[in-house]
DNA sequence: AGCACGCCGACT
DNA sequence: GTCGGCGTGCTC
């Protein structure tokens, strides 16, 4: 084999791949996965992926050129093959796909990060014996110095690197070469891991005994697991909030290891979660790798070349972690499966959770989805298992529905106040949810009605105080301006702040609860790493609180003294022109009261809304997901909207508003053209301008049966546009089945 | 996407 | 006469 085809990693959506390339004898070991610098063009050396081996080329062998060298770390062909996959399946290019499995730390051009290695020093047995005397060497020879001495005796303990022997004992790495000459200790150049920091404390835990509905879901998964043959089986774990799921996870990761398989489990974000990887670390140990963005290049690089090798054989990780080069996988767990940050919103628009089935169908690995508020889409296609209570055998907390129609001030019901005021009386802790950072999210002039706006996005800027100032700010693009103290149309100095977001609850409540304290929790409150744990942490210790925040505050945390939620206003979501509205106001209903109610004391829910009767409202109130998802999939049908369909989604964008509308048309012209029978095309429709870009959508809605044909007529007809030179200056995505 | 080649207008 | 505008084409 002497060619090797290779996809440059490069972004321009023109480039049509693979490239070949002629293997010198002297390259060493190239296969499909290997990274190699290559030539390319004119432009410098560029990283490309070995997507195919081969014996021969189609192009004359005086034109093909040779790659400069092949990096350290490859990539398994099981995942060049899902990068590529990736890439087809949201109309992506191969190199942005591929991009997706390489090892962490590896860009277009050429950084690459590196394996470190170290000098790793051990007591041979006649060192151990010398170790033990008075400074004569067994077997004669000169009397040991007083550094060698120190050396040794530093090594008595076990195995230590250079430089942690230097740090303990002062002894220099020359000391050693010289014992080691001497046949006193055995030197061995070792990879050095770079570790990630630890996890939350507090994490640790013990084995669990698990409940019988725990032991038949663990049941149930290896069954699903030994289906090999069959594909793996899918299953959804239908489990109240509190009803132990991670056990469940532990207990089959621990099944999979058993039958020397490996393990993915995919959590949202990484910083909701720390407790649920703080607690596979403390049960599995170091067979547990964690990648996530928060650690650094290196570390992330040392966990990734620790799964590559098979040391590591279980990865904990965001999204991203459903490419990670786990050795013949054999369990993918969804953990919170209804999570948005599945769903990735930049270009391989991809959802971890469609990887997710794909990777454990290949692999034959069994799929776990968990969550206390299924998807319509799992309950729809996935076999269901549940876990009907929770691990403490407590009941669901009541939920009581405060109705806001009628009112006109105030954010906060008498109701809801006076369910405060309880909590405040007895000094136990509260729960205030609402959507919406800032202090209002407008300001607009009592006088003239002028609006304020960003001037780079089409949206309304946010009134925030910081620290006493008050300043606009503009929640997608980061521009920011100091609050006016009159408006520059009319000069009037009467300017409303209209609504109340975060900041606002926040303030009112702590002047009416006072001297409660009161935390607040979002993310200008959680910037920076650790600031959201410190944030729960003040609010766990904190003998009596009211913790105030987006739906941050419904994810990942348990605190038993809570014993009321409240939702201030759950018609935020609700009203979201999406179809999937619904679904989210159900879930984001469904974890908060999850959080309420977890200790002796007891607890309840309240949620605000000007729409009482709405279903999600009605069935989470009711704690009824069933319900809930069976009138939801009876809707969706009536609609045809997903499960019923697929949407393809294909977004523009670019500075100039002209190039954007005429590349819109073309588009939608050549992407009409192949449509099979059935399928609705609409648009180009105007998005808000974003960033100082004009956005343009087209919306396909594919028959159940068709869409591998629509998505095929729409990446012809975005690579035909990609490389004709119509969309210069315009870039596009293609989103298949958005969230 | 880069990067160079190439063919036309305004400068020393 | 040359410097440089960006239209066009190519990358194994």
């Amino acid at each position: 084999v002497t060619i090797a085809k290779v996809e440059p990693l490069v972004t321009a959506r023109a480039l049509r791949g693979p490239f070949d390339y002629r293997l010198p004898e002297s390259m060493g070991e190239v296969a499909v996965g290997s990274v190699l610098r290559v030539p390319f063009g004119r432009q410098r050396p560029l990283l490309g992926v070995v997507v195919e081996m081969a014996e021969t080329s189609e192009i004359p062998a005086e034109r093909l050129a040779e790659p400069i060298e092949a990096l350290e770390a490859g990539v398994p062909p099981e995942l060049v093959r899902l990068g590529l996959w990736v890439a087809r399946e949201w109309c992506s290019t191969p190199s942005r796909g591929l991009s997706l499995v390489l090892p962490p730390g590896m860009g277009r051009g050429g950084q690459r990060t590196k394996a470190q290695s170290e000098l790793r020093a051990e007591l041979t047995d006649v060192g151990a014996e010398a170790a033990a005397g008075d400074g004569s060497v067994p077997g004669g020879g000169r009397r040991l110095g007083i550094r060698q001495r120190a050396a040794l005796r530093g090594l008595v303990a076990g195995s230590r690197s250079s430089s942690e022997l230097r740090e303990e004992t002062g002894v220099e790495p020359a000391t050693l070469r010289k014992l080691a000459e001497r046949g006193l200790v055995s030197l061995a150049q070792v990879e050095r891991r770079r570790r990630p920091a630890a996890e939350s404390a507090g994490a640790v835990c013990g084995p669990v005994e698990l409940n019988p509905a725990q032991r038949d879901a663990v049941a149930e998964i290896a069954a699903a697991a030994g289906q090999g043959d069959l594909g793996g089986g899918e299953l959804l774990l239908h489990g109240v909030t509190g009803s132990g799921k991670t056990e469940v996870y532990i207990a089959a990761a621990e099944a999979a290891l058993a039958r020397g398989r490996g393990v993915i489990v995919l959590v949202p974000e990484i910083a909701l979660t720390p407790q649920t990887v703080g607690r596979f670390r403390s049960r599995l140990g170091e067979e547990v790798a964690v990648l996530h963005s928060r650690l650094g290049v290196g570390a992330r690089y040392d966990e990734w070349r620790r799964l590559r090798s098979g040391q590591a054989r279980v990865c904990v990780g965001p999204r991203s972690a459903v490419f990670a080069p786990v050795r013949d996988l054999g369990l993918l767990v969804i953990d919170e499966e209804h999570d948005s940050s599945y769903k990735q919103e930049s270009d391989p628009r991809y959802d971890a959770r469609s990887v997710a089935r794909h990777r454990a169908a290949e692999a034959r690995a069994a799929l776990v989805c968990g969550t206390a508020t299924p998807r319509p889409e799992s309950w729809r296609e996935l076999r269901h298992i549940g876990l009907p209570e929770r691990v403490d055998s407590l009941p669901l907390p009541p939920v009581e529905l405060v109705d806001m129609r009628g009112r006109v001030s105030g954010p906060l019901h008498p109701d809801t106040l006076a369910g405060l005021g309880d909590v405040a009386r007895r000094g136990g802790k509260a729960i205030l949810m609402i959507n919406r950072r800032g202090f209002t999210p407008h300001l607009a002039c009592r006088s003239c009605g002028r609006a304020f706006e960003c001037p780079n996005c089409d949206v309304s800027l946010v009134l925030h105080r910081r620290s006493g100032a008050e300043r606009l700010e503009c929640h997608h693009c980061g521009h920011a301006e100091p609050s006016p103290r009159a408006c520059p149309d009319c000069g009037s100095v009467s300017l409303a702040r209209v609504g109340a977001g975060t900041e606002r609850v926040a303030a009112e409540v702590e002047s009416m609860l006072s001297p409660m304290p009161v935390f607040r929790l979002d993310s200008d409150a959680a910037a920076g790493s650790g600031a959201h744990a410190a944030i729960l942490g003040r609010f766990e210790s904190a003998e009596s609180g009211v913790l105030v925040g987006t739906q941050m505050v419904a994810k990942g945390h348990d605190f038993p003294e809570v014993t009321l939620a409240a939702v201030v206003d759950a018609d935020s979501t609700l009203r979201f022109p999406d179809f999937r509205a619904e679904e989210r106001t159900f879930a984001l209903i469904t974890q908060l009261a999850g959080r309420s109610g977890r200790g002796a004391n007891g607890g309840k829910v309240m949620v605000q809304t000007l729409s009482p009767d709405a279903p999600s409202i009605r069935h989470a109130a009711e704690h009824d997901a069933a319900g809930f998802l069976e009138g939801e999939l009876a809707r969706r049908e009536a609609l045809r909207y997903p499960p019923f369909s697929h949407l393809i989604e294909v977004g523009l964008s670019a500075p100039d508003e002209q190039a954007l509308e005429f590349a819109a048309e073309r588009l939608r012209d050549a992407v009409a053209l192949e449509l099979p029978a059935g399928t609705e095309l609409l648009g180009p429709a105007p998005q808000f301008r974003l960033r100082g870009r004009y956005r343009r959508r087209l919306l396909l809605k594919a028959e159940l049966g068709s869409r591998e044909a629509v998505v095929d007529a729409v990446r012809s007809a975005v690579e035909r546009a990609a490389s004709s030179r119509e969309l210069a200056g315009v870039s596009l995505s293609v989103d298949v089945d958005p969230q």
